[in-house]
DNA sequence: TTCGTCCGGTGATTTGGGTCACAGCCCAGG
DNA sequence: CCTGGGCTGTGACCCAAATCACCGGACGAA
């Protein structure tokens, strides 16, 4: 795919760059494509696909943060590789989905020299700052209903379809629940007519 | 105060731009120093004191997210500054602080000029967005217990001092919970031998 | 077709923590 | 010295959500 229509913005001195730098890759549903821990050797731009980007603790458990979509990057690996660190989170593909890897060691030069560069690395950061702000929101001062309607809103926004073809486990999971409570409040939200609930897909009313 | 100290690490060219353009505000324990959704003009950089970045949301609850020290810049009004946006954050002045304050305007030839304010910039965003990852990780891994032994953690080491000179109020409203539950769980602690509590003041035991 | 496994529904119980009520305290200001 | 307001301690109660137990239905592999 010509994956020069994701960034529009890109100079053509920068486009011709990454064309000679980076590297693409491709990634099926439910593939890692970085975990905690390890050591950040490219910048992530997303082509195709969703990236489900969460934090996962010791005993197992996990939680969604957010996705990222063709067109955007990974924040905390641009982070992570401007300063040689590693990544504290965990990425995976939640769709299929294809990738471009831009080097590490190109970073210092691309912020210098492409304004367009430098203008997506600052709207990267502000982007995911912001969400992760309104993540910290939720879970500070939400409850769990509200919690769940927020992560179907977002979800039909980031994956473009109307329903989700996803277990109620997976969604507990995300949002570090359980079934049951996920079962329970899927099935008030039925009960007032704002979903329909499908053998793993639940199907929104629009209204 | 001489405020190059906080900063060795700035380039000669740079420390002259600063000095020349920046403005050097004072503020007493409890100023608010930026308020959510008020429209940023300057990015912020800690002299002395401490500043506390929290979230508030409609029906009056808040919650700390980080200190800021001497040393260190406000990655909120970085962002917004680059971009003029509005900031989502509170910001308040814990003790009597100073802060250098620079317009906005000279940020990106900042950033395109001196090396030594890239990388703090870098430096100051990696820095912030790690403390709320952090952040994320207690609220939705961690219970209160765990969360107050944190929150005490960090105070003693942001504050520099072995103890905490705050109510349990304070604290209760730090983490979003209410006093009943602070003062049970500083109770616990206390017999656990892990604190000693007095009126206003909580004694770290060291052991 | 049948069996095993994943999925969803539902009740019972537990628990962390928020809320209410109230009492005793320390301390500052009159 | 007294008094009123902020701080802390504690019991009683409630509620959201986690956990446990169990069921039946759907679907895929043999």
């Amino acid at each position: 795919m010509n994956w020069k229509e994701q960034f529009p913005q890109f100079e053509p001195g920068l486009i011709e760059l990454i064309e000679k730098e980076a590297v693409q890759r491709s990634f099926n549903a439910g593939d890692i494509i970085m975990r905690t821990g390890q050591y950040i050797k490219s910048t992530v731009l997303v082509l195709e696909g969703r990236i489900k980007i969460y934090r996962e603790n010791q005993d197992g458990g996990e939680f969604l943060m957010y996705y990222l979509q063709p067109g955007q990057a990974c924040a905390v690996s641009m982070i992570c590789a401007i300063q040689s660190g590693t990544s504290e989170i965990m990425a995976m593909a939640e769709d299929d989905s294809e990738v471009l890897m831009i080097p590490v060691h190109l970073m210092d030069d691309m912020m210098n020299q492409y304004k367009s560069w430098y203008q997506f690395v600052i709207q990267t950061y502000r982007g995911r700052f912001d969400e992760l702000l309104s993540v910290v929101d939720n879970i500070a001062f939400r409850n769990m209903d509200e919690r769940l309607e927020f992560y179907i809103k977002r979800y039909v926004e980031k994956a473009g379809k109307k329903n989700l073809e996803i277990s109620h486990q997976q969604i507990a999971d995300d949002l570090n629940s359980s079934r049951e409570v996920i079962s329970r409040l899927l099935k008030k939200m039925e009960q007032r007519g704002l979903v329909k609930l499908h053998r793993n897909m639940i199907e929104l009313i629009s209204s």
